[in-house]
DNA sequence: GTGCCTTTGTGAAGCGATGCACAAAGTCAG
DNA sequence: CTGACTTTGTGCATCGCTTCACAAAGGCAC
């Protein structure tokens, strides 16, 4: 008979916690630089943004890292929470599709000292294949499976233009992936048991003009009728960066 | 005595359903280009990616704009949704920090065709400074306030590393700005009134790593005891692109 | 005009996240 | 060792969002 050990982290942390656990690891790691040994939610909290008692629920998720009427311990927190978000092991990234935007996420030094390393940039086109950047070689698309297999790649960004991520998606979980980080303007359809995450510009603008409206004017313009000569400007696909070179 | 109309679009909608709109806006769009004249929820959903009854209610919150038994009409959809997003109107976008995501961001065809327009480049390196990109000339940070009072801008878009951030913010909100898009990985302190949408890669890489963590072993090793030789690499803040060059 | 069929708009239940408030647990001074 | 003080961890009420399920509304064929 096994005897269940009734671990402190059961399984399943929500994930509203897991968005807010890297926030607490900047928060922490700017304590550590500057010294700190420990430190209450409360300020923890404040350095974050939130709520405190929002934190202490969160860090309860992980376990019991505190120490009442003192506070947490900086270094060990740190290294808790980078364990349970995975940072303490080395992730392969791929960076496929490289305009503008894939130029400035293969530059970004921060995945280096993050547990993130850039394996590969690839692209379709043939007069980008070859260029170095940020000291690798832009290999071209047709190498992404096996490119992917061999080194190890477990999470990759998609930085295509809109009509070519769906394909590179299907690809690359074919592939094995099932991590994926999306910078194109497309709803992806994948599989269960794939995570693709979603990063918009577009979007996250039309958010804001919403917000700035509803300031300035107190609604959008007053009646449901059609004005005359509406033209609707249609959305090209291209991430960041692709559609105007 | 003031009869109060009660509005179809009472005001005050969720913002949960505010940050769909732009997914359907944008789906709409692709059935527009194919000539798709009505549609319903269901296909409508489908395409953005979402929950029919959510698509629905959601769409209930603008007003009454579909039919019975036929769905909603395609065209004056998208102009209902471009209105409640403020998208009819033109909002001027000023961006701070030109490193390679400032590059990139300003390079962005998808800005002007949706009634976004970039009123102003910015940098704090007279290196930078003078420079041509995408049609307009870098200027000096120091020019901040009276440019952005005298174009207008409403919507600042923070590209800094993260040290400027703050300061940045700081100046842009004294010069009435109240739509700030942070891409520097910094927790922006801002009083009430002024919206802040936060665009992170750091942070969605490390979500992915959790998840994939979990897919692969189980979750983080087992045991909270700290392994020999522990190393916490500080995060030291500067967003995409401007760490490494 | 009548009746069938499709699809919307929404009441209501369900679910997860938030934030308050406090007992339990630990520190520290004397 | 004792007692005052600090801070955690969490039960609980609340809130907002999601999803189901269905009555109401409209189109369309005959």
């Amino acid at each position: 008979m096994t005897r269940r050990i009734p671990q402190a982290r059961e399984r399943g942390i929500p994930d509203a916690t897991v968005a807010r656990l890297p926030l607490y690891l900047r928060a922490l790691n700017g304590l550590a630089e500057r010294g700190t040994a420990t430190v209450s939610s409360e300020d923890l909290a404040v350095a974050a943004g939130v709520n405190s008692a929002k934190l202490r629920k969160d860090l309860s998720h992980l376990g019991s890292y505190g120490t009442r009427g003192v506070g947490y311990d900086v270094q060990y927190l740190i290294y808790q929470i980078s364990r349970e978000l995975g940072l303490t092991q080395d992730w392969a990234v791929a960076i496929v599709g490289v305009g503008n935007l894939g130029r400035a996420l293969a530059n970004y030094g921060g995945f280096v000292s993050r547990g993130f390393r850039v394996a590969g940039l690839f692209d379709a086109d043939p007069g980008v294949v070859g260029e170095r950047i940020a000291g690798l070689v832009v290999e071209h698309a047709d190498g992404l499976e096996s490119v992917i297999r061999k080194r190890g790649v477990s999470i990759v960004v998609i930085a295509t233009p809109a009509t070519a991520a769906q394909e590179v998606c299907d690809r690359v979980i074919a592939a094995g992936v099932t991590s994926i980080l999306n910078f194109a303007p497309v709803v992806l359809t994948v599989p269960d048991g794939v995570d693709v995450r979603k990063v918009d510009l577009s979007i996250e603008l039309q958010i804001l003009a919403f917000h700035e409206q509803r300031k300035a004017s107190g609604g959008p313009m007053m009646g449901d009728e059609w004005p005359d000569g509406v033209v609707v400007v249609s959305e090209r696909g291209a991430p960041l960066g692709e559609a105007s070179q």
